[in-house]
DNA sequence: AAAAAAT
């Protein structure tokens, strides 16, 4: 099977041979014949699958081929967020270079006036999310009555995101006389219903078992103890793996994402950060300086996760392993892309066992553990007394530890932390010296506060425990005063 | 529970 086969123009052809391209994948094989005998289409397809050329091409013929409708646009595609409605933009350049096709790119966070000065221009294809598309619209910039194709992408992460309501008001904006292209990783009852009311006698393609995983990406669940700190202590032992080319750091909130990144680049890593409370063009700048190498180390959001094409990255980690499974499955997606390898370590703490259960369940495979063991004493003297000298730790030693990861042993089948290796860590992190302990009847100086801070007034301290945001690393034990005696037993544990 | 998307 190759290009040539599936009905596009030479022109296009050659666009696409001239990107390096010979060989269409099961989607775009699939699709490609099929849209541009103008029929309705759902595609379940992941990311990576070549979902974006299996629509893009074809559309660039039709349109191209078509009689263009001055000042009205033709085509709209719809996705969820605005990096991927950029890079579909991107895409559309890349092959519709040799057309006379116009393209207008409709997301928010940027300024609106270049928008509307290209759409009273006139422009032949939109690609937008909802939010500023019908913000448009509203103000009477766009007329949709002469887009007589449509394609929703991303539909199930659309649904996630609460724009079902806005997606169906658009839908009715348009002609009824179009075809509609829906694509989405899973099929869940609202998407179906989507795809009833809008699609006509719609051909189904499914190229993977939904939320099936790459089998290129190598995948790894690392039990450690909850703290951040032995977090980000157990992160940047796996970030010192030689093999660790570059990276996506997923986290589950920005306010995680930026601490992980201000501490990752305090230890020296060439890393940045991605999150939707950042200024669109601090996003792109950040992913830019991703792709480029310039920084081998990206902390992001879930606004990263689905559909991100970045050439290349070696490594994917969950600093926080995801509340909802699908995300997993995005989010170590973005790695192992195009046949490529992939290696995604997900850390563990004991709450995420009820996640990492969903995760495997959806995913149908066991997911192998691997134990970090003991951290070496040169790495961090520091972490085995968490209660002293917290603030004076000696510097990292120079050029990272290099670990290769050990193999997990046959036998562990014991849930995410859970394991005697990772009660053995949490008891060591946990448990006061007995030299440290309360002295029965005495007045008690608790031990699992914090230790009076330089900044901390001596008779603050007992009334006010530092704020999280200020506090460095220590374990958050959730204790806010001193301990009673029946409890420090229970502390040992 | 969070993040994302219009300002």
């Amino acid at each position: 099977m190759s290009f040539a086969d599936l009905g596009l123009s030479d022109e296009l052809l050659s666009a696409v041979t001239d990107a390096g391209y010979t060989e269409p994948t099961p989607i775009q094989a699939q699709a490609i014949p099929s849209v541009l005998m103008m029929r309705d289409l759902i595609g379940i397809a992941q990311t990576g699958t070549g979902k974006t050329a299996a629509f893009v091409l074809p559309m660039i013929d039709i349109l191209a081929h078509g009689r263009s409708r001055a000042r009205m646009p033709r085509s709209l595609i719809l996705e969820p967020t605005r990096e991927l409605a950029a890079q579909v933009a991107e895409n559309f350049e890349k092959y519709g270079a040799g057309t006379k096709l116009s393209m207008a790119l409709l997301i928010g966070g940027v300024s609106m006036g270049d928008q509307i000065k290209a759409l009273e221009k006139g422009v032949d294809v939109l690609i937008a999310t909802p939010g500023r598309l019908m913000d448009l619209f509203g103000r009477g910039n766009i007329l949709l009555t002469g887009c007589s194709m449509l394609v929703i992408d991303e539909a199930d992460r659309m649904l996630d995101m609460g724009f079902i309501p806005d997606i169906e008001e658009i839908c009715t904006k348009l002609p009824k006389q179009r075809q509609t292209l829906l694509f989405s990783a899973t099929m869940p009852a609202p998407i179906k219903r989507l795809a009833d009311k809008f699609l006509e006698n719609p051909k189904t393609i499914e190229v993977s078992r939904p939320a099936s995983t790459n089998l290129n990406i190598k995948q790894w669940l690392v039990p450690v103890s909850g703290t951040a700190f032995k977090k980000r202590d157990a992160l940047r032992r796996l970030l010192g793996q030689d093999e660790v080319r570059n990276a996506i750091i997923f986290c589950n909130r920005k306010t995680t994402v930026r601490e992980l990144n201000k501490s990752l680049k305090s230890h020296g890593f060439k890393s940045g950060e991605i999150h939707g409370d950042m200024e669109q063009a601090q996003r792109i700048a950040e992913l830019d300086l991703f792709k480029d190498g310039k920084i081998n180390i990206l902390v992001a959001s879930d606004v990263a996760a689905r559909g991100l094409d970045i050439k290349g990255v070696s490594h994917v980690f969950n600093f926080d392993a995801p509340w909802h499974p699908d995300d997993y499955v995005h989010r170590i997606g973005r790695t192992g892309r195009g046949g490529a390898t992939g290696i995604a370590f997900t850390l563990v703490t004991a709450e995420d066992a009820e996640n990492i259960q969903n995760i495997e369940k959806l995913t149908g495979q066991k997911i192998d553990r691997l134990e970090l063991g003991d951290t070496p004493e040169a790495d961090a003297p520091a972490a085995e007394e968490p209660r002293r000298g917290r603030r004076e730790r000696a510097p990292r030693a120079e050029g990272r530890r290099e670990r290769t990861p050990r193999a997990p042993t046959p036998e562990v089948t014991v849930e995410a932390g859970a394991s005697p290796q990772a009660d053995r860590d949490a008891g060591s992190e946990a448990a006061p010296r007995p030299s440290e302990r309360p002295q029965r009847g005495s007045r008690i100086e608790p031990t699992f506060a914090p230790p009076p801070r330089r900044d901390v007034r001596r008779d603050d301290r007992n009334d006010r425990r530092p704020h999280r945001d200020e506090r460095d690393d220590g374990p958050d034990d959730g204790w806010n005063g001193p301990i009673p005696d029946f409890l420090n037993a229970v502390i040992a544990l």
